[in-house]
DNA sequence: GCGACCTGGGACCGGTCGGTCTCATCCAAC
DNA sequence: GTTGGATGAGACCGACCGGTCCCAGGTCGC
């Protein structure tokens, strides 16, 4: 049971960027064989169904973005400069990533029509994804670093819908431009609408 | 050459929310023989392939989102108000559009990899709406409406991508309130950051 | 009302789809 | 070193894919 543990994650490893490209339809058996080099039954033998491997393929792509999206915003102690470098991770860490974008946006339109297994994945994706920049945002309000008339979910909501449209506009475009435009864009809201003002000793009104 | 071209926009207008719901590949031929009620060789005799029955129904779908989106702008004087109006109607005109979302967020990542020929029709579509939001924006600079330092081709371009991000997220939460906040949100930037303020005698600073 | 052409049906095509099954081989525990 | 289960190859399956073609019938211009 070791081996083929092992051939198993090298077929996942192998299969998301052509999930990810290509979509659930459009990645044939034929596409993924190319890929792992291995024949249908070697396939077949660690998954039972095109979907199984499509999910876990979703699943360790999404793992991946994750980590690159977080990356060394842990040690951040403030939570509005977390939440920034947060958002610029999604601009600059792109690196070491499946290809083929944002496994999420993908899965999501993707997922669309038919395939709700898939669907429910790229769902609590989204919400892992939210859940996290909202404690995050929860956090700062618990220690007066956020205002407190900011919500936090809608915040994150904000921005991973902000973060993720722009994706699709450069990746379409082919061009950095809008990511990195969206990405100032929330860089500007986070410092103007979102961090606590300094208190300025007699300074009431906003 | 009558009842043709009739057929014709027909199998147009029952294959657009076809492609718009399953995507390229997902759109089988016996969903268009099922849709449009024609079998394989009466659709056939008005396309020469599926790629230009896909390209046909694009454009169609695209033309209804874009004349939903800018319906009721054009008497709006004002160009700040009329931008804010085109935000307004990304989320409430959506009826008697073709169902399955933005035809263009779908089309662009479903041809993402593969499919030249959609992809160029999708980047057209999204230019056309960039580029009118783009003149809308200008005009307003022109008239002063519109601050001197908004980049309107920025602004169109942080438009759309707000608006597509939040509908994709909209849609996988099955939830109205992400292109709500979007659209709050890009009011809000409209109002504060794009609008030129009245000039006020003796106010200098910002 | 006739003839020509336009229209759509549906059988047919080769290819490919996702999936199954058998069997040789490999590997690892003993 | 032997043996039994884990592994992967690849032939095979029926279904369906996009696409072609011919023919019957309908629809026009005249």
């Amino acid at each position: 049971m070791r081996k083929g543990e092992q051939t198993r994650q090298e077929i996942i490893r192998k299969a998301a960027p052509i999930f990810n490209q290509k979509g659930y339809d459009g990645a044939a058996l034929s596409d993924l064989m190319r890929a792992t080099g291995l024949e249908k039954g070697g396939i077949y033998r660690h998954f039972g169904s095109k979907q199984e491997l499509a999910g876990d393929a979703f699943d360790y792509a999404w793992k991946l973005a994750m980590d690159r999206r977080f990356e060394g915003t842990e040690q951040i102690r403030n939570t509005v400069d977390r939440l920034k470098q947060i958002v610029r991770n999604f601009r600059d860490r792109r690196t070491g990533v499946v290809p083929g974008g944002c496994p999420l946006l993908n899965t999501a339109i993707d997922s669309d029509d038919g395939n709700p297994k898939l669907r429910a994945k790229a769902r609590l994706a989204l919400s892992s994804w939210l859940d996290r920049m909202e404690s995050i945002a929860e956090e700062g309000q618990r220690r007066g670093e956020i205002r407190s008339d900011v919500d936090s979910g809608k915040l994150a909501t904000l921005i991973a819908s902000t973060l993720e449209g722009s994706h699709m506009v450069s990746r379409l475009q082919k061009n950095e431009e809008p990511r990195d435009l969206a990405v100032r864009h929330l860089e500007e809201h986070l410092e103007t609408k979102v961090r606590a003002r300094k208190a300025k000793p007699g300074a009431d009104k906003s």
